[in-house]
DNA sequence: AGGAGTTTGTGAACGAGAGAACAAACTGAG
DNA sequence: CTCAGTTTGTTCTCTCGTTCACAAACTCCT
């Protein structure tokens, strides 16, 4: 997915169970609001809806961050999970398109409390300049540029049509973005070293169809050979 | 991630190439649109984002559908993939939660365009009842049942709070809704043979921002050892 | 102190997916 | 008809991810 470029110095992370750390992470930070202190990969396993062995795992990773006999501190591990994402800092980030998805995410207050900061929201339509949402100004997409060496912008989000997506992209990776989240129903070609990932929500929709269909199909032919 | 419960009579495609399907799909559709009758698999590869050798296998599990020194009819290999993933016919859904998010999925045109048609949007919340959004009325969240047996519906879609989800989708299996598609940051624990998908926003984020840290560290280390 | 009972961290087996490479099958020119 | 050129379908290999199983390390009770 994401492409290696510069020599790895630090111990390097399998893909699969970095995308599994923030679900961890979450699972924690509801343990501790449970005011639960210390938990069992067994435990921790089940609120974040995966297998206990592939949890230690994937913890080992990071470190040696149990004890045995005991388990996990919540709060310690807690702190060094989002060390290691990087959560602990301040992400600024700009949102381009502000159509009805934009709004919602610009609304979504899991970013803020992950400690992403909505730093502008861009749209190409002027009409929409200078409205308000979410407590953020609406600018011109011209001032992308502008915007994101001021705040040091280094994750970007498309939320804007499919034919619009590639420019915006380029343009981001123009003003030194270089992680994109896409959520237009295209393909975005990136020069090495931009990191895109893609939310879809037609192709999530279209994966279920795919199940439920083969579900319908199996258990008709089964009926039909027990008659 | 899916239960595998009953006994696969079908010939089964591996869950890494149903999830590109849709995608091939797409870019399909987007050469059709731009009047291209035939496209060889590097061709349509690049459309989609994958290597060539990748695309040609994930088609030979559908089954033989190009021609050797010619390549593949984009009309003939669009309507195959299309009733694979069964978007040939018609698919009502549900969406529960109507906050900005339930919004934006309701008027996402994504979804009619590919034979997904929300039937109902519900919502807890009294005050939104009767409410139209892109055109479908807002009702109860208790005619769920209901709504769901009269229309036949095997989808639902869970725009709620966290705090919600679970009950919503305890409700949506009773209401035999076995596929689900959860918005809502949280691990749902449903029955075997109950198929969730899971859309979380603001993971998406996070694993963008651990991959910006690694960067930025590594190229920060870089800068020093070369000092 | 010692032993029974837990639970982590990890080595090793296993399975799934990605990509290279090539034979089979087609087209079209001569 | 034959041969060169093209492109698919598939086999083989390698890498990555998952799961099992167990030694190491800790707690607590006697």
């Amino acid at each position: 997915m994401t492409a290696r470029t510069s020599n790895d110095t630090a111990r390097d992370i399998p893909e699969a169970t970095v995308a599994r750390l923030p679900i961890y992470l979450r699972a924690l930070i509801t343990l501790a609001e449970d005011s639960i202190e210390t938990c069992s990969s067994e435990e921790l396993a089940t609120a974040a809806g995966v297998n206990s062995a592939k949890l230690r795992k994937d913890l080992s990773y990071l470190g040696s961050y149990g004890t045995r006999g005991v388990g996990y501190d919540v709060e310690y591990l807690r702190y060094q999970i989002a060390r290691e994402i990087g959560v602990t800092q301040d992400w600024p980030v700009v949102i381009v398109g502000i159509g009805n998805l934009g709004h919602a995410l610009a609304n979504y207050s899991g970013f803020r409390s992950r400690g992403f900061r909505v730093v502008a929201l861009l749209d190409a339509d002027p009409d929409r300049h200078d409205e308000v949402v979410a407590g953020v100004d609406v600018r011109p997409f011209d001032e992308l540029e502008e915007i994101a060496a001021e705040h040091g912008v280094a994750i970007g989000v498309i939320a804007t049509p499919a034919l619009a997506a590639q420019d915006v992209a380029d343009r981001m990776v123009t003003a030194g973005i270089a992680s994109i989240l896409n959520f237009a129903p295209t393909v975005l070609s990136v020069p090495d070293g931009v990191d895109v990932r893609k939310v879809d929500l037609s192709i999530e929709l279209q994966i279920l169809a795919f199940h439920v269909q083969r579900k319908t199909a199996a258990s008709a032919l089964a009926q039909e050979n027990s008659a």
